[in-house]
RNA sequence: GGCGCAUUCGUCUAGUGGCCUAGGACACCGCCCUCUCAAGGCGGAGAUCAGGGGUUCGAAUCCCCUAUGCGCUACCA
């Protein structure tokens, strides 16, 4: 039975050496929705035989990256499965079982020529303009030789790959993919520390979990061959090949921790929200059809298609995720809505706002900071000023800006002042705000847009933010009023 | 250096020989709306389909060459 008529089964398999990046996460998020596309299963492995480059809080993040997302795993870690362990270094029995019949028919290599004698070899070949590689010196050694030396030295084995002919690699993405195998390496498959490489662990495991769809970023074609080879050689049947084009950075280089900050946790903490995150790495490499451009995380499961992923790399384009997620905020319900508000504001606002953050403010807010909020970190700074008696400080200056000169600014404050004062506590109402306020454009000969800049100033401590009728009336008579004279006397 | 992959508006993409004088989205620009900022509505600009050769009545789509970019070239994944 081959891997394309079984049930689909996928993986995603990150080795834990850092926070993942969009990059990782996007290949997790295809071969999630293909496997929920197809009614298959979709299962995590940790690659955790790079024993140098682990970090502790790596798993922790990859979940939490994964759940924060929504992309659930049918078998794995804290889920157990049928093919559990899940940690490919609890594999290595496995792992060496497979190596073990390779190494009778084909010589194991049995000591490590020194990292130096490889260095020099390989400056050689570069100096040479030839193919870089191993040279094979272990491969001709006689087998008891090398067993011999493996019983008193350190050693790894290396798989003798055929140098004949070509290996074809057959990809739902790019097609067939031709490899001569004379510039093909013999490969270190069990490291001197006894853990596979990435290889062989590769082989092993997708074929214990019985992995029928292999999707994996674009970086790995090149190793293809490696893994087709290992399958012949054990007589498995290799899944269905899927190498997914590379996201690069702005730079236009493939993603890597140290450009940019592309960890999907800071998007997290800045205020993407995950059906933002989703929609966009969903159209990066794929597309629904010639028009679609928001789709949801239901449509993705039931559309997805590794057919339509595309062979070129795509350029990561942050005001895009920015969009989506304005367009994700404004979409969604005010209950959830108004928790968001409250909870970026328990994080956001200043220590010296008392908590917890008072119910009745978020819901008259909510609706004017919902089209005015791309990512959910701006929320804090525009609703600071109605949680103090004082507005925000704001430099003086501020004031004067938008009409010109400080006379200016001053005639601005007493009129609105006078003109505010004759609206009563029982009529501090948005209707009654605003014509106070469209009354001063008589006694100040200047248009309301012209001298409005100065009241946000004075009530808001910044000079855009939600709509100043309403702020005027949330912020109530006697905060208002005051703030207008405070902002007086600071110009003297 | 070797090998591999890729190349359609600035960006993500639609396109699989005639529906393409190349469609959508983001970004950009203009107008409308408007108490600021947004959001929204309407409109605009933007791609000789990397370049050059073929094949064909006809090519963004098929073939070849070139260029450029990227990836890999570890006892890392």
């Amino acid at each position: 039975m081959t891997a394309d008529s079984r049930p689909v089964r996928t993986r995603y398999a990150p080795s834990p050496t850092g926070d993942p990046h969009v990059g990782n996460i996007r290949s997790a998020l295809f071969s999630w929705a293909y496997a929920r596309a197809n009614g298959g299963t979709f299962l995590l492995r940790i690659e955790d035989t790079d024993r140098n480059r682990l970090v502790e809080t790596s798993l922790e993040a990859i979940m939490e990256s994964l759940r924060w997302l929504g992309i659930d795993w049918d078998e794995g870690p804290e889920i157990g499965g049928p093919a559990a362990p899940h940690f490919q270094s609890q594999r290595l029995p496995l792992h060496q079982k497979a190596a073990a019949p390779l190494i009778g028919k084909r010589p194991a290599h049995p000591r490590p020529p020194r990292p130096e004698r490889l260095d020099q070899m390989r400056a050689a070949q570069a100096a040479a303009k030839q193919p870089p590689g191993y040279d094979g010196t272990c491969r001709r050694l006689p087998r008891e030789e090398a067993d011999a030396r493996a019983g008193r030295e350190p050693f790894v084995v290396r798989f003798a790959m055929n140098k004949e002919g070509q290996t074809v690699l057959t990809d739902m993405v790019r097609g067939q993919v031709v490899f001569e195998n004379k510039l093909q390496d013999d490969f270190v498959m069990l490291k001197s520390d006894g853990y596979p490489t990435y290889h062989l662990g590769v082989v092993v495991d997708d074929t214990e979990m019985e992995i029928t769809h292999a999707i994996r970023g674009d970086e790995w074609i090149s190793s293809a061959p490696k893994h087709i080879q290992l399958y012949e050689a054990l007589g498995w049947e290799p899944p269905v090949w899927a190498h997914l084009p590379l996201i690069l950075g702005p730079d236009h280089k493939k993603l890597s921790k140290r450009c940019g900050d592309t960890a999907l946790h800071d998007f997290r903490a800045n205020g993407c929200l995950p059906e933002a995150m989703i929609n966009f790495l969903a159209f990066l490499g794929w597309s629904l059809d010639d028009h679609t451009s928001i789709l949801s995380i239901d449509e993705l499961k039931q559309h997805f298609d590794l057919a339509r992923v595309v062979a070129n790399p795509a350029v990561f384009d942050i005001d895009r995720l920015n969009f989506l997620n304005g367009h994700y905020i404004r979409e969604m319900e005010d209950a959830r809505w108004c928790q968001t508000i409250t909870d970026w504001c328990e994080r956001d606002l200043p220590v010296s706002v008392k908590r917890p953050i008072v119910p009745a403010v978020v819901e008259s807010v909510a609706p004017l900071l919902k089209e005015r909020t791309a990512k959910l970190a701006d929320i804090a700074p525009m609703v600071e000023f109605l949680f103090s008696y004082d507005a925000p400080e704001f430099p003086v200056e501020m004031l004067v800006e938008r009409v010109g000169d400080a006379a200016t600014a001053v005639r601005v404050l007493d009129v609105a002042l006078t003109s505010l004062d004759t609206v009563a506590e029982a009529d501090w109402a948005v209707a009654n705000i605003e014509a106070a306020i469209r009354d001063m454009e008589g006694p100040l000969e200047m248009k309301l847009r012209k001298f409005v800049p100065v009241l946000y100033v004075a009530e808001m401590g910044r000079p855009q933010g939600i709509p100043l009728f309403d702020s005027i009336v949330l912020l109530g008579r006697e905060r208002a009023l005051q703030r207008i004279r405070t902002a007086r006397l600071r110009l003297g």
